[in-house]
DNA sequence: ACCCCGGAAGCTGGTGGTCA
DNA sequence: TGACCACCAGCTTCCGGGGT
């Protein structure tokens, strides 16, 4: 199988069982090879690479590089325009490492939830497009930036239970939509109580303050990156009105939307 | 002692509206 | 489009009970 995003600034490829290419190079784009089942055989600028399932490569534009898979194996494949991600980390003296952990089962999640948002989309709908495309960039600029292995669950303490890792894993896939505390309880496995309270204990909030700490994170790069109104993010964000993403945004931030757009511009 | 759980009360966010 | 308000539903926290 062989899945394919196009976007403006960057393409998303899920290939599954036995694929193979011939040594090739990218002029203007970063490659992130991310094998999410069994291993990756790749050669870059002439080495062969063994990637097994849960270790990425990172390669440069102009980077020669070829690779193949077996029946049993498959790749995310993220390729980035060159000067669209790094320009902040650049001014720090950023550059990523080659190779890259992170959690192959929360990648499977996360491009399955960004092909189905895909499919949702029509042509005209530009700002959730791009919505979508900041989503990858911000969950790609965390893992070259070396926590990617903690990407899904950023705040987690170490001895967290697992139903608790596929409560976060969710709530990052699905923050722009309807979640409530009962439905996050039943996905733990526990009451609405103690879910709660193991929930804080793990991550340092409550579960509706860390959705929201996510919906003001993600309003804060469209109202930097993009031209879309006010009243069009709060809803592409999850709020059911403008006037409660301006209140919230306001008493989180400090400043109404339209401050802190005039502000970081 | 520790963990899991639930009731009750107070608090906060959601809703729907008006006005500039 | 932003600012503000009142009401209500839902969320959080405190406290304590039951089981191991």
């Amino acid at each position: 199988m062989y899945m394919k995003i196009i976007l403006p600034q960057l393409e998303l490829h899920k290939i599954e069982s036995t694929f193979e290419n011939t040594p090739h190079v990218h002029d203007d784009q970063f490659q992130v090879t991310i094998p999410v089942q069994g291993t990756c055989f790749f050669t870059h600028e002439s080495k062969a690479v063994k990637l097994p399932a849960g270790e990425g490569l990172i390669l440069h534009p102009r980077d020669r590089h070829s690779f193949h898979i077996g029946p049993d194996a498959g790749v995310i494949i993220i390729r980035v325009k060159d000067g669209c991600m790094y320009d902040q980390e650049r001014e720090k003296g950023f550059d990523p490492a080659l190779r890259q952990q992170f959690d192959p089962v929360a990648w499977t999640m996360l491009f399955r939830h960004w092909i189905t948002g895909m499919l949702a989309l029509d042509h005209s709908e530009k700002l959730a497009e791009e919505e979508l495309e900041l989503q990858v960039l911000a969950h790609l600029q965390r893992l070259l930036s070396g926590s990617g292995a903690s990407e899904i669950a950023p705040r987690l303490k170490t001895g967290t239970d697992t139903h608790l890792s596929r409560v976060l894993e969710y709530i990052h896939a699905h923050f722009t939509e309807e979640l409530s505390v009962d439905l996050l309880a039943a996905l733990a496995r526990q009451s609405r109580f103690h879910f709660i309270r193991s929930f804080k204990s793990a991550t340092g909030q409550t579960p509706y303050q860390y959705v929201l700490q996510l919906r003001i994170g993600k309003a804060k790069e469209l109202l930097q990156r993009s031209s879309a109104t006010v009243t069009d993010i709060s809803f592409a964000l999850g709020f059911s009105s403008p006037s409660q993403f301006f209140r919230i945004f306001a008493k989180q931030v400090g400043a109404t939307p339209e401050q802190y757009r005039s502000g970081t511009r």
